[in-house]
RNA sequence: GGACAGUUGGGAGAGUGGCCGAAUCCGCUACCUUGGAAAGGUAGUGUAGGGUAACUUACCGAGGGUUCGAAUCCCUCACUGUCCA
């Protein structure tokens, strides 16, 4: 959530910072009145009351001292009636309220470049030079079938489309995938953590999925939890309403999860191969941090990332994403994309975001600053995503016959 | 699925209608004491909002209700524990 207070401070500069990221100036125009309108509507009901209360501690001295109570009685049934009004308008207020603010994205760092989609984003840099072919790469899917790695068609039969299965070696390089990138994340300072795939409402609140998103996630029949669509979602929540010594601070984390999407909105896209499933595995690094930190850490994130495909020799480059790419709750992202010499793209396999106080609002994660209570930051980025990974090593290190080499990292995983 | 018990501040734990935002203990912070420390003493110590301030509003699992007034009484739900199937 965007900070309401200064946006009554300083309305000039956060609504030209929405408006960057495409945020509808009548709806902070709209977000402003109503924020001012909550503010008298509370100040008059507690004025109310004050004067209530008041009365009603002189009503319990009075019957102390047997006076008579019936004018007194008067005076504050007629106040009640007032009071159940004013109480009335401030809740309508504090709804509507909370309706607009829920729903505005987070605003994007400065110097994240303008743009509308991803065409706008700016390479960063490029690391390791994709490898020549003497023969025309094949596509994954078609690695993945020769190889008897991935069925795509089982997938199907036992859910629908957009889910697969992996036999021997793809589900053992799955597993082993896991295994080195948790363990990668350990050795720069991550802890590791296991957590749930399901998931409440007040949880993905807390990191931007909802109210929003809600078509993008797989709810439970009679219950209100959801499966997750990312680890970010149990691990910042774990510190949901909490207030954290500052010595605790960073909080540096991984976990490995599924992760479920519906992927609403992406009919026709990627239908083939195992690049966007409904169901995918995902080694996920979050960090709760000072504000004053979140910044080098972010930087630490995007190397984490970086190195694990650099250990396991894909080439892939850094991009920043513009201002119309930008997620729900990131302030900035730099994605890594590697590289598929099948598809002669590179395609994303990380996102590493710094949502600043964003999430730290909705999910009220504080830590001790000194005397007061402040925000932290929190970030998040894949490291990596696992399918897409395999992708990648099936596509990178294919030869001609169409058998595919292992990379060394990986080996000790495998028994090698 | 059923029965009973519980959910209070950083922790333990009191509080059955007004003097309770909440006793007491522990912890923590500051000061005093000391050559230094321990012990002891004194003061302070929840969160969020409004106000220059005095001060004030809300929060005792969540939501509703009764009442002039609710941590306390009533209802619903969630969670925890114990027992039963």
């Amino acid at each position: 959530m965007i900070d309401l207070k200064l946006l009554q401070k300083d309305f000039e500069t956060m609504s030209s910072k929405l408006i960057r990221k495409g945020v509808d100036l009548e709806l902070i125009e709209k977000l402003r009145e109503k924020s001012q309108e909550l503010k008298k509507a509370k100040a008059s009901f507690e004025t109310l009351q004050a004067l209530q209360n008041s009365m009603s501690k002189e009503f319990g001295t009075y019957k102390r001292e047997g006076k008579d109570i019936s004018e007194l009685k008067r005076r504050v049934d007629a106040n009640k009636v007032v009071i159940s009004e004013a109480l009335e308008i401030q809740r309508n207020a504090d709804l509507e309220l909370e309706t607009i603010a829920m729903s505005i994205p987070n605003i994007p760092d400065d110097d994240v470049a303008h743009g509308a989609d991803e065409s706008d984003n700016e390479e960063l840099k490029k690391v390791l030079t994709p490898r020549e072919f003497s023969f025309t790469p094949k596509e994954h899917w078609e690695l993945a079938e020769q190889n008897g790695w991935i069925d795509f068609e089982r997938g199907v039969k036992l859910a629908t489309s957009r889910f697969s299965v992996s036999f021997g070696m793809g589900a053992r390089l799955e597993r082993a995938l896991i295994n080195f990138m948790l363990d990668f994340n350990r050795s720069r300072g991550f802890a590791e953590v296991s957590v749930p795939a399901l998931v409440n409402r007040t949880a993905l609140e807390g990191t931007g999925q909802l109210p929003k998103f809600e078509d993008d996630l797989y709810k439970m029949q009679d219950l209100d939890l959801f499966l997750i669509p990312t680890a970010e979602v149990p691990l910042t929540n774990l510190f949901q309403d909490e207030i954290l010594a500052s010595e605790e601070l960073p909080v540096k984390m991984t976990a490995y999860t599924s992760c479920f999407r519906k992927e609403a909105g992406a009919a026709g896209r990627d239908t083939r191969g195992m690049i966007r499933q409904h169901q995918f595995h995902k080694v996920e690094l979050v960090t709760i941090s000072h504000p004053d930190k979140s910044d080098e850490i972010f930087s630490e994130m995007v190397e984490c990332a970086s190195d694990i495909l650099t250990a396991l020799e894909l080439p892939h480059r850094l991009v920043s994403l513009c201002t119309g790419d930008l997620g729900f709750s990131a302030a900035k992202t730099i994605d890594l994309e590697v590289w598929l010499p099948g598809q002669n793209t590179y395609r994303e396999i990380s996102s590493v975001s710094n949502t600043r106080e964003f999430q730290a609002r909705r999910a009220k994660i504080r830590f001790k600053d000194g005397k007061k209570n402040s925000m932290v930051h929190t970030l998040n980025g894949s490291a990596l995503a696992v399918g897409r990974t395999l992708v990648a090593i099936m596509e990178n290190n294919q030869q001609e016959d169409g058998s595919i080499t292992i990379p060394e990292v990986l080996k000790p995983y495998l028994g090698m």
